[in-house]
DNA sequence: TTGACAAGTGGAGCACACTCCGTTTATATT
DNA sequence: AATATAAACGGAGTGTGCTCCACTTGTCAA
Protein backbone atom coordinates (compact mmCIF):
# COMPACT_ATOMS: atom_id res chain seq x y z
CA UNK A 1 0.00 0.00 0.00
CA UNK A 2 1.43 3.42 -0.84
CA UNK A 3 2.22 5.62 1.95
CA UNK A 4 -0.27 8.67 0.70
CA UNK A 5 -3.00 5.81 0.83
CA UNK A 6 -2.24 4.45 4.35
CA UNK A 7 -2.27 8.36 5.60
CA UNK A 8 -5.78 8.39 4.11
CA UNK A 9 -7.22 5.92 5.62
CA UNK A 10 -6.19 7.10 9.23
CA UNK A 11 -7.13 10.77 8.10
CA UNK A 12 -10.84 9.67 7.28
CA UNK A 13 -11.40 7.85 11.06
CA UNK A 14 -9.71 10.23 13.00
CA UNK A 15 -12.01 12.95 10.90
CA UNK A 16 -14.99 10.99 11.49
CA UNK A 17 -14.49 10.34 14.95
CA UNK A 18 -14.00 14.12 15.45
CA UNK A 19 -17.12 14.76 13.26
CA UNK A 20 -19.13 11.69 15.23
CA UNK A 21 -18.55 13.46 18.36
CA UNK A 22 -19.54 17.27 17.61
CA UNK A 23 -22.34 16.32 15.48
CA UNK A 24 -24.97 12.94 16.09
CA UNK A 25 -23.69 9.87 13.70
CA UNK A 26 -26.97 10.16 11.80
CA UNK A 27 -26.59 13.98 11.12
CA UNK A 28 -22.91 13.21 9.79
CA UNK A 29 -22.79 12.92 5.74
CA UNK A 30 -19.85 10.68 4.12
CA UNK A 31 -19.90 14.00 1.99
CA UNK A 32 -19.00 15.91 5.11
CA UNK A 33 -16.38 13.61 6.06
CA UNK A 34 -14.51 13.80 3.01
CA UNK A 35 -14.86 17.22 2.52
CA UNK A 36 -13.75 17.63 6.29
CA UNK A 37 -10.52 15.01 5.76
CA UNK A 38 -10.22 16.83 2.20
CA UNK A 39 -10.35 13.96 0.18
CA UNK A 40 -12.86 13.06 -2.60
CA UNK A 41 -15.79 10.55 -1.81
CA UNK A 42 -14.39 8.24 -3.80
CA UNK A 43 -11.48 8.01 -1.69
CA UNK A 44 -13.37 7.68 0.99
CA UNK A 45 -15.67 5.05 -0.02
CA UNK A 46 -12.52 2.96 -1.47
CA UNK A 47 -11.52 2.68 1.55
CA UNK A 48 -14.52 2.24 3.74
CA UNK A 49 -17.62 0.93 1.41
CA UNK A 50 -20.25 2.50 2.91
CA UNK A 51 -21.19 4.54 6.18
CA UNK A 52 -21.99 1.43 8.41
CA UNK A 53 -18.36 -0.39 7.61
CA UNK A 54 -16.79 3.11 8.60
CA UNK A 55 -18.61 2.50 11.60
CA UNK A 56 -17.76 -0.71 12.25
CA UNK A 57 -13.92 0.34 11.51
CA UNK A 58 -14.51 3.40 13.97
CA UNK A 59 -15.59 0.72 17.15
CA UNK A 60 -13.36 -1.87 16.94
CA UNK A 61 -10.90 -0.12 19.19
CA UNK A 62 -13.71 -0.32 21.73
CA UNK A 63 -15.12 -3.47 21.18
CA UNK A 64 -11.20 -4.72 21.52
CA UNK A 65 -11.11 -2.96 24.95
CA UNK A 66 -14.02 -3.97 26.12
CA UNK A 67 -13.17 -7.46 25.63
CA UNK A 68 -9.51 -7.00 27.04
CA UNK A 69 -10.79 -5.73 30.03
CA UNK A 70 -13.68 -8.42 30.44
CA UNK A 71 -10.59 -10.80 29.76
CA UNK A 72 -8.47 -9.11 32.35
CA UNK A 73 -11.53 -9.42 34.80
CA UNK A 74 -11.96 -13.40 34.12
CA UNK A 75 -8.30 -13.90 35.00
CA UNK A 76 -8.07 -11.71 38.07
CA UNK A 77 -12.08 -12.84 39.48
CA UNK A 78 -12.45 -14.65 42.52
CA UNK A 79 -16.81 -14.51 42.87
CA UNK A 80 -19.22 -16.68 42.00
CA UNK A 81 -19.94 -17.61 38.62
CA UNK A 82 -23.11 -15.60 38.67
CA UNK A 83 -21.53 -12.23 40.50
CA UNK A 84 -18.63 -12.76 37.11
CA UNK A 85 -21.65 -13.18 34.48
CA UNK A 86 -23.44 -9.93 35.93
CA UNK A 87 -20.27 -7.73 36.19
CA UNK A 88 -19.52 -8.48 32.53
CA UNK A 89 -22.81 -8.22 31.18
CA UNK A 90 -23.17 -4.87 32.86
CA UNK A 91 -20.08 -3.70 31.44
CA UNK A 92 -21.08 -4.78 27.96
CA UNK A 93 -24.37 -2.74 28.65
CA UNK A 94 -22.13 -0.10 29.53
CA UNK A 95 -19.91 -0.25 26.94
CA UNK A 96 -23.31 -0.66 24.73
CA UNK A 97 -24.89 2.96 25.97
CA UNK A 98 -21.87 4.80 25.72
CA UNK A 99 -21.07 3.63 22.03
CA UNK A 100 -25.17 3.43 20.91
CA UNK A 101 -25.03 5.83 17.99
CA UNK A 102 -21.93 3.92 16.36
CA UNK A 103 -23.38 0.41 17.24
CA UNK A 104 -26.67 0.89 15.88
CA UNK A 105 -24.97 2.23 12.58
CA UNK A 106 -23.56 -1.16 12.67
CA UNK A 107 -26.58 -3.28 13.29
CA UNK A 108 -29.08 -1.22 10.80
CA UNK A 109 -26.54 -1.17 8.01
CA UNK A 110 -27.92 -2.65 5.13
CA UNK A 111 -25.09 -5.43 4.22
CA UNK A 112 -22.52 -4.82 7.16
CA UNK A 113 -24.16 -7.10 9.91
CA UNK A 114 -22.03 -9.93 8.35
CA UNK A 115 -18.93 -8.10 8.12
CA UNK A 116 -19.55 -7.90 11.85
CA UNK A 117 -20.49 -11.62 12.82
CA UNK A 118 -17.58 -12.64 10.47
CA UNK A 119 -14.71 -10.49 11.59
CA UNK A 120 -11.86 -11.64 14.56
CA UNK A 121 -13.46 -9.39 17.05
CA UNK A 122 -16.73 -11.17 16.77
CA UNK A 123 -15.61 -14.14 17.47
CA UNK A 124 -13.65 -12.90 20.57
CA UNK A 125 -17.07 -11.22 21.83
CA UNK A 126 -18.56 -14.51 21.70
CA UNK A 127 -15.76 -16.49 23.31
CA UNK A 128 -15.79 -14.09 26.31
CA UNK A 129 -19.84 -14.36 26.72
CA UNK A 130 -19.41 -18.19 26.26
CA UNK A 131 -16.40 -18.09 29.42
CA UNK A 132 -19.18 -16.12 31.37
CA UNK A 133 -22.31 -18.25 30.55
CA UNK A 134 -20.56 -22.07 31.04
CA UNK A 135 -20.55 -21.84 34.77
CA UNK A 136 -24.03 -20.93 34.92
CA UNK A 137 -25.57 -22.84 32.26
CA UNK A 138 -25.81 -26.20 33.11
CA UNK A 139 -24.64 -29.08 31.01
CA UNK A 140 -23.91 -27.48 26.92
CA UNK A 141 -22.07 -28.44 24.62
CA UNK A 142 -19.80 -25.97 22.82
CA UNK A 143 -22.35 -25.35 20.27
CA UNK A 144 -25.13 -24.82 21.86
CA UNK A 145 -23.19 -22.70 24.20
CA UNK A 146 -21.75 -20.09 21.26
CA UNK A 147 -25.38 -20.36 20.02
CA UNK A 148 -26.94 -18.59 23.78
CA UNK A 149 -23.69 -16.41 23.66
CA UNK A 150 -25.19 -15.35 20.08
CA UNK A 151 -28.83 -15.03 21.04
CA UNK A 152 -27.12 -12.88 24.09
CA UNK A 153 -26.28 -10.64 21.76
CA UNK A 154 -29.09 -10.33 19.02
CA UNK A 155 -31.02 -9.74 22.43
CA UNK A 156 -29.15 -6.93 23.14
CA UNK A 157 -28.66 -4.91 19.75
CA UNK A 158 -29.89 -1.38 19.89
CA UNK A 159 -33.34 -1.21 18.84
CA UNK A 160 -34.29 -4.45 21.22
CA UNK A 161 -32.59 -2.48 24.10
CA UNK A 162 -33.70 1.15 23.12
CA UNK A 163 -37.52 -0.81 23.27
CA UNK A 164 -36.80 -2.09 26.83
CA UNK A 165 -34.92 1.05 28.05
CA UNK A 166 -37.00 3.87 26.62
CA UNK A 167 -40.99 2.36 25.92
CA UNK A 168 -41.07 0.10 28.63
CA UNK A 169 -38.79 2.19 30.80
CA UNK A 170 -36.72 -0.45 32.05
CA UNK A 171 -33.40 0.81 34.12
CA UNK A 172 -29.60 -0.40 32.66
CA UNK A 173 -29.99 -2.60 36.23
CA UNK A 174 -33.08 -3.77 35.25
CA UNK A 175 -32.54 -5.11 32.51
CA UNK A 176 -29.52 -6.68 33.79
CA UNK A 177 -31.32 -8.46 36.50
CA UNK A 178 -34.36 -9.46 33.84
CA UNK A 179 -31.84 -10.71 31.39
CA UNK A 180 -29.54 -12.98 34.19
CA UNK A 181 -33.02 -14.68 35.44
CA UNK A 182 -33.46 -15.12 31.90
CA UNK A 183 -30.15 -16.99 30.84
CA UNK A 184 -29.51 -18.83 34.37
CA UNK A 185 -30.26 -22.25 34.30
CA UNK A 186 -31.63 -22.59 37.49
CA UNK A 187 -34.06 -19.91 38.34
CA UNK B 1 -61.90 10.96 4.47
CA UNK B 2 -62.22 11.24 0.95
CA UNK B 3 -63.21 8.45 -1.17
CA UNK B 4 -60.72 8.95 -3.79
CA UNK B 5 -58.29 8.93 -1.34
CA UNK B 6 -59.61 5.54 0.24
CA UNK B 7 -58.90 4.46 -3.43
CA UNK B 8 -55.48 5.28 -3.45
CA UNK B 9 -54.70 3.82 -0.32
CA UNK B 10 -55.61 0.38 -1.49
CA UNK B 11 -54.47 1.03 -5.04
CA UNK B 12 -50.77 1.42 -3.57
CA UNK B 13 -51.13 -1.67 -1.26
CA UNK B 14 -51.90 -4.30 -4.36
CA UNK B 15 -49.68 -2.56 -6.67
CA UNK B 16 -46.56 -2.96 -4.10
CA UNK B 17 -47.70 -6.61 -3.05
CA UNK B 18 -47.73 -7.20 -6.87
CA UNK B 19 -44.22 -5.50 -7.59
CA UNK B 20 -42.81 -7.36 -4.45
CA UNK B 21 -44.35 -10.16 -6.03
CA UNK B 22 -42.19 -10.28 -9.15
CA UNK B 23 -39.29 -8.65 -7.85
CA UNK B 24 -37.47 -8.81 -5.04
CA UNK B 25 -38.79 -5.92 -1.74
CA UNK B 26 -35.29 -4.32 -2.60
CA UNK B 27 -35.39 -4.09 -5.53
CA UNK B 28 -38.23 -1.99 -6.22
CA UNK B 29 -38.41 1.28 -5.68
CA UNK B 30 -41.23 3.63 -4.02
CA UNK B 31 -41.34 5.65 -7.42
CA UNK B 32 -41.32 2.51 -9.35
CA UNK B 33 -44.60 1.80 -6.92
CA UNK B 34 -46.01 5.23 -7.59
CA UNK B 35 -45.81 5.04 -11.34
CA UNK B 36 -46.92 1.59 -11.29
CA UNK B 37 -50.00 2.10 -9.31
CA UNK B 38 -50.82 5.46 -11.70
CA UNK B 39 -50.03 8.47 -8.69
CA UNK B 40 -47.65 10.30 -7.89
CA UNK B 41 -44.82 10.13 -5.02
CA UNK B 42 -46.18 12.94 -2.68
CA UNK B 43 -49.40 10.55 -2.31
CA UNK B 44 -47.47 7.57 -1.71
CA UNK B 45 -45.64 9.14 1.01
CA UNK B 46 -48.87 10.58 2.34
CA UNK B 47 -50.32 7.69 2.92
CA UNK B 48 -47.13 5.60 4.11
CA UNK B 49 -44.46 7.76 5.63
CA UNK B 50 -41.61 5.49 4.21
CA UNK B 51 -41.23 2.19 2.79
CA UNK B 52 -40.77 0.25 5.59
CA UNK B 53 -43.95 1.64 6.75
CA UNK B 54 -45.58 0.99 3.74
CA UNK B 55 -43.97 -3.08 4.31
CA UNK B 56 -45.63 -3.06 8.14
CA UNK B 57 -48.83 -2.27 6.47
CA UNK B 58 -48.40 -5.25 3.64
CA UNK B 59 -47.09 -7.24 6.74
CA UNK B 60 -50.12 -6.40 9.12
CA UNK B 61 -52.54 -9.24 7.36
CA UNK B 62 -50.09 -12.18 6.99
CA UNK B 63 -48.83 -11.00 11.24
CA UNK B 64 -52.69 -11.39 11.98
CA UNK B 65 -53.30 -14.48 10.26
CA UNK B 66 -50.28 -16.23 12.47
CA UNK B 67 -51.81 -14.85 15.89
CA UNK B 68 -55.08 -16.07 14.73
CA UNK B 69 -53.79 -19.34 13.93
CA UNK B 70 -51.72 -19.59 16.73
CA UNK B 71 -55.02 -18.64 18.68
CA UNK B 72 -56.77 -21.04 17.21
CA UNK B 73 -54.58 -24.14 18.23
CA UNK B 74 -53.89 -22.92 21.67
CA UNK B 75 -57.65 -23.08 22.42
CA UNK B 76 -58.08 -26.49 20.92
CA UNK B 77 -54.88 -28.01 22.16
CA UNK B 78 -54.56 -31.24 24.43
CA UNK B 79 -50.55 -31.84 24.00
CA UNK B 80 -47.96 -30.98 27.02
CA UNK B 81 -46.89 -27.83 27.35
CA UNK B 82 -43.43 -28.01 25.62
CA UNK B 83 -45.06 -29.38 22.51
CA UNK B 84 -47.95 -26.71 22.47
CA UNK B 85 -44.46 -24.10 22.69
CA UNK B 86 -42.93 -25.77 20.09
CA UNK B 87 -45.26 -26.07 17.81
CA UNK B 88 -46.40 -22.17 17.94
CA UNK B 89 -42.58 -21.50 17.67
CA UNK B 90 -41.91 -23.54 15.02
CA UNK B 91 -45.14 -22.01 12.93
CA UNK B 92 -43.67 -18.71 13.94
CA UNK B 93 -40.51 -19.69 12.34
CA UNK B 94 -42.25 -20.14 9.45
CA UNK B 95 -43.95 -17.71 9.26
CA UNK B 96 -40.89 -15.61 9.44
CA UNK B 97 -39.02 -17.63 6.76
CA UNK B 98 -42.29 -16.77 3.93
CA UNK B 99 -42.25 -13.19 4.95
CA UNK B 100 -38.46 -12.99 5.30
CA UNK B 101 -38.47 -9.92 3.08
CA UNK B 102 -40.87 -8.19 4.34
CA UNK B 103 -39.50 -8.44 8.26
CA UNK B 104 -36.24 -7.10 6.94
CA UNK B 105 -37.49 -4.16 5.53
CA UNK B 106 -39.29 -3.21 8.81
CA UNK B 107 -36.81 -4.39 11.31
CA UNK B 108 -33.71 -2.68 9.25
CA UNK B 109 -36.01 0.80 8.45
CA UNK B 110 -34.94 3.89 10.26
CA UNK B 111 -38.01 4.92 12.86
CA UNK B 112 -40.31 1.79 11.95
CA UNK B 113 -39.66 -0.49 14.85
CA UNK B 114 -40.78 1.63 17.37
CA UNK B 115 -44.12 2.01 15.08
CA UNK B 116 -44.33 -1.43 14.93
CA UNK B 117 -43.39 -1.59 18.98
CA UNK B 118 -46.43 -0.09 19.37
CA UNK B 119 -48.77 -1.80 17.24
CA UNK B 120 -51.58 -3.42 18.84
CA UNK B 121 -50.40 -6.87 16.80
CA UNK B 122 -47.07 -6.39 18.47
CA UNK B 123 -48.88 -6.61 21.55
CA UNK B 124 -51.16 -9.64 20.69
CA UNK B 125 -47.47 -11.31 19.44
CA UNK B 126 -46.27 -11.00 22.71
CA UNK B 127 -49.70 -12.38 24.46
CA UNK B 128 -49.40 -15.21 22.17
CA UNK B 129 -46.04 -15.74 22.93
CA UNK B 130 -46.60 -15.27 26.52
CA UNK B 131 -49.40 -17.49 26.77
CA UNK B 132 -46.62 -20.06 25.53
CA UNK B 133 -44.16 -19.48 27.76
CA UNK B 134 -45.85 -19.08 30.89
CA UNK B 135 -46.24 -23.55 31.66
CA UNK B 136 -42.75 -23.74 30.38
CA UNK B 137 -40.74 -20.64 32.70
CA UNK B 138 -41.53 -21.21 35.73
CA UNK B 139 -42.60 -19.31 38.48
CA UNK B 140 -42.43 -15.93 36.82
CA UNK B 141 -44.79 -12.22 37.59
CA UNK B 142 -46.48 -10.96 33.99
CA UNK B 143 -43.31 -8.62 33.75
CA UNK B 144 -41.34 -10.93 33.31
CA UNK B 145 -42.88 -12.88 30.88
CA UNK B 146 -43.36 -10.27 28.80
CA UNK B 147 -39.60 -9.33 28.95
CA UNK B 148 -38.91 -13.39 27.68
CA UNK B 149 -41.51 -12.60 24.84
CA UNK B 150 -39.95 -9.96 23.67
CA UNK B 151 -36.29 -11.41 23.80
CA UNK B 152 -37.57 -14.37 21.61
CA UNK B 153 -38.66 -11.77 19.20
CA UNK B 154 -35.91 -10.05 19.40
CA UNK B 155 -33.68 -13.55 19.12
CA UNK B 156 -35.77 -14.27 15.70
CA UNK B 157 -34.99 -10.75 14.17
CA UNK B 158 -34.19 -11.28 10.25
CA UNK B 159 -29.98 -10.59 10.74
CA UNK B 160 -29.96 -12.90 14.06
CA UNK B 161 -32.34 -15.84 12.08
CA UNK B 162 -30.42 -15.17 8.60
CA UNK B 163 -27.02 -15.70 10.49
CA UNK B 164 -27.66 -18.53 12.20
CA UNK B 165 -29.46 -20.35 9.01
CA UNK B 166 -27.01 -19.12 6.44
CA UNK B 167 -23.46 -18.19 8.56
CA UNK B 168 -23.71 -21.11 11.21
CA UNK B 169 -25.88 -23.58 8.68
CA UNK B 170 -28.28 -24.68 11.39
CA UNK B 171 -31.67 -25.84 10.44
CA UNK B 172 -35.11 -24.27 10.98
CA UNK B 173 -35.64 -27.30 13.27
CA UNK B 174 -31.88 -27.14 15.02
CA UNK B 175 -32.77 -23.50 15.66
CA UNK B 176 -36.57 -24.72 17.08
CA UNK B 177 -34.54 -27.32 19.16
CA UNK B 178 -31.83 -24.36 20.28
CA UNK B 179 -34.14 -21.92 21.31
CA UNK B 180 -36.49 -24.37 23.19
CA UNK B 181 -33.52 -25.30 25.60
CA UNK B 182 -32.54 -21.85 26.04
CA UNK B 183 -36.26 -20.77 26.79
CA UNK B 184 -37.62 -23.81 29.10
CA UNK B 185 -36.45 -23.55 32.63
CA UNK B 186 -35.43 -27.28 33.34
CA UNK B 187 -32.81 -28.14 30.55
C1' DT C 1 -76.75 24.33 -8.51
C1' DT C 2 -73.22 26.71 -6.94
C1' DG C 3 -69.52 28.45 -4.29
C1' DA C 4 -66.17 27.80 -0.64
C1' DC C 5 -62.58 25.26 1.07
C1' DA C 6 -60.64 21.41 3.38
C1' DA C 7 -58.74 17.42 1.69
C1' DG C 8 -56.00 15.48 -1.46
C1' DT C 9 -52.76 15.40 -5.44
C1' DG C 10 -48.38 15.02 -8.09
C1' DG C 11 -44.06 15.90 -9.49
C1' DA C 12 -40.13 19.10 -9.26
C1' DG C 13 -36.52 19.28 -6.28
C1' DC C 14 -33.39 18.14 -2.36
C1' DA C 15 -30.07 15.40 0.29
C1' DC C 16 -27.61 11.70 0.70
C1' DA C 17 -25.37 7.16 -0.30
C1' DC C 18 -22.70 5.36 -3.51
C1' DT C 19 -20.31 4.53 -8.48
C1' DC C 20 -17.57 5.47 -12.50
C1' DC C 21 -13.77 6.79 -14.79
C1' DG C 22 -10.44 10.22 -16.61
C1' DT C 23 -6.51 12.20 -14.28
C1' DT C 24 -2.67 12.33 -11.13
C1' DT C 25 1.16 10.49 -8.52
C1' DA C 26 4.21 7.40 -5.64
C1' DT C 27 7.32 4.18 -6.44
C1' DA C 28 10.12 0.62 -8.63
C1' DT C 29 13.29 0.08 -12.44
C1' DT C 30 16.85 1.49 -15.32
C1' DA D 1 17.44 11.52 -13.35
C1' DA D 2 14.17 9.73 -16.52
C1' DT D 3 10.55 6.59 -17.39
C1' DA D 4 6.83 3.29 -16.96
C1' DT D 5 2.97 1.92 -14.63
C1' DA D 6 0.07 0.29 -11.13
C1' DA D 7 -2.00 2.39 -7.41
C1' DA D 8 -4.67 5.95 -5.82
C1' DC D 9 -7.28 10.06 -6.38
C1' DG D 10 -11.46 13.13 -6.68
C1' DG D 11 -15.51 14.87 -8.11
C1' DA D 12 -19.14 14.74 -11.56
C1' DG D 13 -22.90 11.89 -12.04
C1' DT D 14 -26.69 8.44 -10.79
C1' DG D 15 -30.43 6.48 -8.26
C1' DT D 16 -33.34 6.55 -4.43
C1' DG D 17 -35.78 7.99 -0.36
C1' DC D 18 -38.32 11.65 0.96
C1' DT D 19 -40.24 16.77 1.24
C1' DC D 20 -42.55 20.81 -0.23
C1' DC D 21 -46.02 23.33 -2.03
C1' DA D 22 -48.70 25.20 -5.96
C1' DC D 23 -52.54 23.23 -7.87
C1' DT D 24 -56.85 20.31 -8.28
C1' DT D 25 -61.06 18.15 -6.68
C1' DG D 26 -64.59 15.95 -3.76
C1' DT D 27 -67.82 17.40 -0.40
C1' DC D 28 -71.22 19.95 1.72
C1' DA D 29 -73.69 24.06 3.33
C1' DA D 30 -76.49 27.54 1.53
Amino acid sequence: MRKDAQANREKILTTAAALFREKSVAAVSMKDIATAAGIGTGTLYRNYPNKSELCLALSMDFIQQFITDGQTYLAMATADAETQFKHVLGQYLTFRERRMQLLASIENGPTVMSTYYRSELYQQLVQLLMQVLRPVSGDLTAAELEFRADMLIAMLKSNSYAYQRQQKGLSRDQLLINITKLMLATN
